[in-house]
DNA sequence: ATTATCTATAGATCTATAGATAATGC
DNA sequence: ATTATCTATAGATCTATAGATAATGC
């Protein structure tokens, strides 16, 4: 029933005293990459970051990328889920609920990791896992819109009008509140549909 | 009316041999920094695909952030001054047109350099013009719209359905024709006023 | 003389590994 | 004994500058 930590002690305070090491690290990273991008944000800020040296990251992780990967995976995850408890409502009532929940996802999140899709690194081979989950969150956004008998340009326009978010959340100063957002997305995707 | 090149020559083939070196540069940069990111591509890198050595590039920029800030500029441009000429029009015809003027830009360029667009580093100060300039841009959506009796977060959607073609171009691999997807883009920008 | 390149390099990184060390757990 | 950190560092970069050189222009 300790709570006292276990091994060595660290050089600077830690970030999130509540959470594990490893959860830690994945904070700072999405923190840093989502502000200055992954070459560019070195493994050096990042445990500077989260109170430890260089060095101890790879006592968690095994590269760097490993660590975006992770990010990446673990943001279009909850809305794969998610889509796929929808196949009990209609086309255009799963859209609507789909789109809703993905904008929540985005601007719920505590960095806008959303930019993090958008990194051209992602493209390189540790991020295929990744790559492949989002295509398929894409295919639903399609096969939702022609089942409802649009055609599927428009499933990739409501697609890309979900994901606008996360330039309005980067550049615009005073956003709305995430239930505006939301439901003015939601209701968007809907008349695309008309 | 000579057309021997001035000064010593390349150690490598040139790029676009009817290009001056400046253009050179941009090109390669262009292609590089939408595939990999800009931190991740060394000057080395561009000037190899440019056919000279890496010290080579400081005779054209002074700095690598240069090269960015200059691509940025000119990719923005463009559009902006299409929007300045549209005054004539009623709101939602100036808007169709823009939506479809932009899309061609985006398509149309021989590298998705609207990426470039999305990359965390132009945050930085050398970066401020080019913010400055799109900025204005997405204004021009947002007047657009609340000129036809719409919101604000309208002309945002719009203009994130315009952007959009970046996520497709570099996504899909089938892409269908420029004229296509500015006809649908541009269509839906109309539904979404209505 | 001017131009556009070249070679060489300083100085500052950066990632990842090796091995030591300071805690707790048993 | 195990865990989670630390220090030190190898080896590979990377940007930008200094100064030399190989062309053309006049």
């Amino acid at each position: 029933m300790s709570s006292a930590p276990v091994g060595r002690p660290r050089s600077g305070a830690r970030r999130l005293p509540s959470a594990t090491a490893r959860e830690e690290i994945l904070d700072a990273a999405a923190e840093l990459f989502a502000q200055r991008g992954y070459a560019a944000t070195s493994t050096r800020l990042i445990a500077e970051r989260v109170g430890i040296r260089q060095a101890s990251l790879y006592y968690h992780f095994a590269t760097k990328e490993q660590i975006l990967a992770e990010l990446l995976e673990a943001t279009v995850r909850p809305s794969l889920t998610y889509a796929e408890s929808l196949s009990e409502l209609t086309p255009a009532a799963a859209l609507h609920a789909l789109v809703r929940y993905d904008v929540g996802v985005l601007l719920g999140a505590r960095w806008n990791i959303g930019i993090l899709y958008a990194l051209p690194e992602i493209a390189s081979e540790p991020f295929a896992r990744f790559r492949r989950e989002r295509a398929e969150l894409r295919a639903v956004y399609r096969s939702l819109t022609t089942a409802v008998g649009c055609s599927e340009i428009t499933g990739e326009l409501v697609f890309g009008l979900v994901e606008s978010v996360i330039g309005m959340r980067r550049d615009i100063p005073s956003l709305p509140p995430t239930e505006v957002l939301q439901g003015a997305v939601a209701a968007a995707a809907l008349r695309l549909l008309a």
